[in-house]
DNA sequence: TATTGTTTTAAACGCTTGTTTAATATTGTT
DNA sequence: AACAATATTAAACAAGCGTTTAAAACAATA
């Protein structure tokens, strides 16, 4: 039947790319088609109208926002470590996805934009245990007392945000690209030792 | 001369209103001219183009930014009681502000996007002495040896990513936007004590 | 009141947008 | 080889965009 499948993978690798770098009010269809090397009218072929596409590459990002969550969230560790792990992976992550977390929070914020299935996508990660995990080790005292929300809100800020505010941290200190990927990696280690003080007071050994 | 100044400064409201909530790509001429009341023409007759009406509204907001900032760093406290009351007013001002962060961050991003003017702001915020403060506190050993990039970081990163991700914490946790409100009140101290405690650790007295 | 300069308007400009159409090229099936 | 189904194309569509125009309304001055 179909002569070539990749044609319709191709316009999606474009759309991701341009989607993900401009948003949705940022590119036009035709620069979509452009980039995929296509036809103006095969983006509304394959996926009806530029709208339907976003939103296929909206769900696929957050998803693989949540899955590199999931698998470290599955290993075998101490909730401690899994929190050092899990910081490490989200930059490492992030390195390679720095238009994600502004992606999704732009498409957020917009009205008529997208919104994430709450259900299939959280309960992945809550069957990890991982809040769980938490609960108990606060009901131990092992851990700080704290909300899940302010947690993960914790984590989040300090994860995503040096990435977001990548253009503007450069502008302000007039430090290039590559300097500030070498300093994004020490400030993951002053981000992973605060938070894990902060959490596990007990088990912190504060070394200045 | 003029009949009634109101009219540009109208316009000028009308912009801020609608750039702030939609940004640049995410708006018209139209609807900045509907929202002030006024005819499309007008927008072009006081400021030339939508762009460079833009662009007044871009570095005005980045100005409100920093003077926040320096207004917290004027005041004759220690350099932890003011980090302390620069996390609290940077809420306060968020709080009333919720779009603001974002709205840069998505500028500074954007292709043919605006860019801070460097040089006449940051020198405003580094007169206030704070980041010689932090040195000196810093060769004293009563301050984490700590890139001012870092610790720049590590402050805006705890408060800006809660103010934007509301949305999205929203939608994960299915919390009302009142209820999402009061868990940033908690946060707060939670941020506060946290990057204290890390960044003056022979002062933190962590409770439990 | 007549004249000037400024402010406001409705309408139009050329261009780009997302989307559709209708014709053509390509493939798979018999 | 002939037919049907799919894939691709160039062209057109109406609607909306930022911007300009040229005329009208208004205010100020003399």
């Amino acid at each position: 039947m179909k002569k070539d499948t990749s044609t319709e993978e191709k316009i999606k690798e474009a759309a991701k790319t341009v989607f993900l770098a401009k948003g949705f009010e940022g590119c036009t269809s035709r620069e979509i088609a452009n980039a995929a090397g296509m036809n103006v009218a095969l983006v509304n072929y394959y996926f009806r109208s530029k709208s339907q596409l976003f939103k296929l590459i909206f769900q696929s990002a957050v998803e693989d926002f949540m899955l590199s969550m999931v698998h470290v969230f599955k290993t075998e560790q101490t909730l401690e470590d899994k929190m050092r792990y899990f910081i490490e992976k989200e930059y490492e992550f992030l390195a390679k996805h720095q238009e994600l977390p502004n992606f999704i929070i732009n498409e957020m914020n917009r009205e008529d934009g997208c919104s994430i299935e709450h259900n299939h996508l959280f309960q992945q990660v809550a069957e990890t245990g991982i809040f769980n995990d938490c609960i108990n080790e606060q009901a131990a005292g092992r851990m700080r007392e704290i909300s899940l929300l302010s947690m993960i809100l914790l984590i989040m800020s300090n994860c995503h945000y040096p990435t977001m505010s990548r253009k503007l941290m450069q502008s302000i200190h007039q430090i290039s690209e590559e300097e500030y990927a070498a300093q994004l990696a020490s400030h993951r280690n002053h981000v992973t030792e605060m938070i894990v003080a902060y959490l596990f007071p007990k088990n912190s050994n504060n070394t200045l």
